[in-house]
DNA sequence: CCTACCGATCGGTAGG
DNA sequence: CCTACCGATCGGTAGG
């Protein structure tokens, strides 16, 4: 399922979008403008709205082309483990990969958040939804009579939170305090995680 | 220590900072302008300079002034219990009651860690973390053998991480995901912490 | 796809 | 002479 390849006029609005995005995650969405957008991507300010009704336009194409669910869905999907545990901690791994290969992604959520109040979080979500249902599937029936009694659906709640509290508590604390708070962080929460799902033997 | 009774000044500066507070966590900052503070505060635009230097000395005087800790810590410090279950069960249920209280406080940080790059976070740190070490070792003494071996100051990062965790995911999901992602979510999530901090016995 | 602009508004500062 | 603050306007830039 190769892409066609692709036109004139479509690598132009990539250009375009690929501009905004390292513009909008580097400066917040007010703070970039269409001529700075413009200049990066090597074209007039007046040809922007060619591809583009206007700013808004042009970020809701950067959310939806540089969500991290393009690298997360995947991650998910392919984790593999005999136990529950050790599917965890392979799908904890490689969403650590998956987001660190992606060190704007916070930005990108947090200026949807903040400037457009979630505004293009639900047409994202419906797109999303099918193959978030499926790991969930997947995920409680691998771990059936393993699993302490917590709905699925908070399961997988869970633990997109983990990567939310680890990242955001990273940002906080940071450089600021001491290196007990951050030495081996991320293993501990993931543990802690597990143990917290897992049923006592 | 009460206060004294606030001089004029004071006075004047309060209202800036709680205008500008409203209006940059309703609009961000950069969607916010020195303007609509002044009109908001019942003030003309020239006489913001008189009380500070600029648009960011505005939103650092705001972000200090409204930054959640004010609740936080009072919360956390507060928290009794008899055993580490109740603990962290009662300063859980102070952290809902005093982010509930504040619900701006997310989009207060947003903006700070987007617009500002985090710039006034290490100020506020050195400010907080006395308090910040005490809450740790009380925490710590009280779990003694009834903790699994987790080092204080993580147990402490994943307890303020369980909030982002919550209430992004509260954002992110919403009205979107199936009410199962979100029936007793926040009681479940705690819930799988503190069997995760836990000693199995 | 660009140049040349628009109505308005930006953050910040002038003199008094 | 000081402070606190005013009405008016500065040079540039916003989205379109």
């Amino acid at each position: 399922m190769c892409p066609d390849s692709p036109t004139r006029l479509e690598r132009k609005r990539s250009r375009i979008v690929q501009a905004a995005h390292q513009l909008f995650v580097k400066q917040g969405y007010h703070g970039t403008s269409m001529r700075q957008i413009a200049h990066k991507s090597g074209m007039a300010l007046g040809s922007l709205y060619n591809h583009f009704d206007g700013k808004e336009d042009v970020f809701h194409a950067v959310f939806m082309q540089y969500h991290p669910y393009h690298e997360v869905m995947p991650a998910l999907m392919n984790a593999r483990g005999g136990t529950v545990e050790e599917l965890v901690r392979d799908a904890a791994n490689r969403m650590v990969t998956a987001l660190g290969s992606r060190p704007d992604w916070l930005n990108l959520m947090f200026i949807e958040i903040v400037e457009f109040k979630s505004a293009h979080t639900s047409q994202l979500f419906n797109q999303i939804f099918p193959d978030g249902l499926q790991i969930v599937q997947d995920f409680s029936h691998l771990g059936e009579g393993k699993l302490r009694d917590v709905p699925p659906a908070i399961l997988v709640r869970s633990f997109l939170g983990l990567f939310f509290s680890y990242y955001i508590t990273e940002i906080i604390l940071g450089n600021n305090a001491p290196p007990e708070f951050n030495t081996n962080a991320l293993d501990y929460m993931v543990d802690i995680y597990l143990h917290g799902i897992l049923e006592r033997e």
